[in-house]
DNA sequence: TCTGGGGTCCTAGGACCC
DNA sequence: TCTGGGGTCCTAGGACCC
């Protein structure tokens, strides 16, 4: 194996340290590093409190893991400080850091990878900015932390897989908060390790096959017979087989196009709802939902599927956890079109289950320019029916969500007044500050 | 891991076409 | 209709990420 071939680019990972706790501290004036303080959302099908982050003094002062995600885990110390979650606070200061990534970075070579995470390349910016990749590196944190108070740790390597694990594996565990991997020291740092599920795209299920193919380090993995790794896992295989390698040739200027984008929502119910009437209004409503959001991103869906998950009592029963159906239709965007659509897909499916879960997806994207009239209704029908989704949209962003509701949404089983604030299923709390 | 939520990509089998 | 072959699209399910 040689890398003669390969690009030598300078790539950051960047990722906030404990972000939404952090945030939560600087907002009171604390020292993010060093206040015990989680992040808890407590909704009523969060089943008394969903951790969702911690900061690293209430980690190490009480032992906490990483998968710590339940109220119940906590000790109880008033010393602790628990607060609920502000979504829209929280993507508010991801903006921030991602404008400030953009001063060290050409355009098109920082990619936000998540609310916490981006990715900049700055093969073409570093020099600008200190005397070598990793004095870039600092300046980048101490400006962050000089501007908004955070904490950012940065994994630094020759193409984003490289810098993405020496976030994951290293960055995170150094007091500089940096990590560095490149091709001559991949071999050296990643090969020995054994926890394969701790490596970026490789999970649970994954691990284990690895590891009834023999595979039991990154070494293994590296010198597994590429045909067999092939035979095994298909296209998948050839991905391991770079990872074990360090080799990745994205080239983040160069954007690449989501194969199959969606926009969907789903819900964990508060209690099981065994009544078709009371699934059908929620199926209905989160179907408003979705398409609301499509709307607003001036899209239309040409599929539209349906997940159902059971309760635990009815999986066991039916030896499933579940059913997910999808259908093609007539690209829509329309509260209406779209909730009957999901109400067919639930009838074929559904058998008397009780359910706790449902999740509404929408696929077949395509721009909305204009109305795509039918030959079955009335024109004006159709375009009074386009004409009441956008009324109900611009009263909604004028006044609130709850301001227009459906009358379905006041009867018995509805949840979306009860979620009408929430981002990401939690708090969005209050966006200013 | 007895229910958080929003995404993307890959696979396998079946339908259908020429 | 006792076995053609190559290709595309559809669908459900699985896996992974933050």
């Amino acid at each position: 194996m040689t890398y003669a071939a390969e690009a030598h680019r300078v790539v950051f990972l960047i990722d906030n340290k404990s972000f939404y706790a952090s945030v939560e501290c600087v907002a009171r004036h604390l020292n993010p590093l060093k206040t015990p303080l989680v992040v808890m959302s407590e909704q009523e099908n969060t089943n008394g409190g969903l951790i969702l982050a911690t900061s690293p003094t209430a980690k190490k002062r009480y032992g906490l893991q990483a998968n710590v995600s339940r109220q119940r885990d906590l000790p109880q110390d008033p010393r602790l400080i628990v607060v609920p979650p502000r979504m829209n606070l929280y993507i508010k200061r991801n903006l921030a850091i991602n404008a400030i990534f953009q001063r060290f970075t050409a355009g098109g070579d920082c990619w936000p990878y998540s609310i916490d995470e981006s990715v900049l390349d700055v093969t073409r910016s570093w020099r600008l900015f200190g005397s070598s990749p990793y004095a870039v590196a600092r300046r980048i944190q101490d400006t962050v932390h000089r501007e908004l108070g955070l904490y950012v740790t940065i994994g630094i390597g020759e193409n984003p897989l490289q810098a993405k694990l020496a976030l994951d594996l290293f960055a995170k565990h150094t007091p500089d908060l940096i990590g560095t991997l490149s091709y001559a020291t991949f071999a050296a740092r990643i090969w020995p390790i054994t926890e394969l599920d701790s490596i970026w795209s490789i999970g649970a299920r994954i691990a284990r096959r690895l590891n009834r193919l023999g595979v039991t380090s990154v070494y293994d993995l590296a010198h597994l017979d590429q045909a067999a790794l092939k035979a095994e896992f298909g296209v998948i295989g050839t991905q391991l087989y770079a990872l074990a390698w360090g080799i990745d040739r994205t080239v983040l200027s160069r954007r690449h196009r989501v194969k199959s984008p969606s926009i969907g929502n789903s819900q964990v119910l508060p209690r099981d709802y065994a009544t078709q009437a009371e699934i059908e209004r929620v199926v209905t409503e989160i179907g408003q939902q979705v398409a609301a959001r499509l709307r607003h991103h001036h899209q239309k869906a040409g599929r539209v599927s349906l997940s159902i998950g059971f309760s635990y009592a009815a999986s066991e029963e039916e030896k499933r956890t579940g059913f997910s159906h999808s259908a093609t239709i007539p690209p829509t965007n329309q509260d209406a079109e779209l909730s009957a659509a999901l109400v067919r897909l639930f009838r074929s499916a559904w058998d008397g289950q009780v359910v706790r879960n449902v999740a509404v997806s929408t696929g077949h994207l395509s721009p909305d320019c204009g109305e795509q009239l039918n030959l079955l209704e009335p024109v004006r029908t159709q375009l009074h029916r386009s004409d009441l989704n956008r009324a109900l949209d611009a009263i909604r962003t004028r006044f609130g969500f709850t301001r227009l509701v459906y009358a379905t949404s006041l009867l018995q089983g509805a949840t979306a007044i009860s979620r009408a604030g929430l981002v990401g299923g939690h708090n969005g709390g209050n966006a200013y500050d």
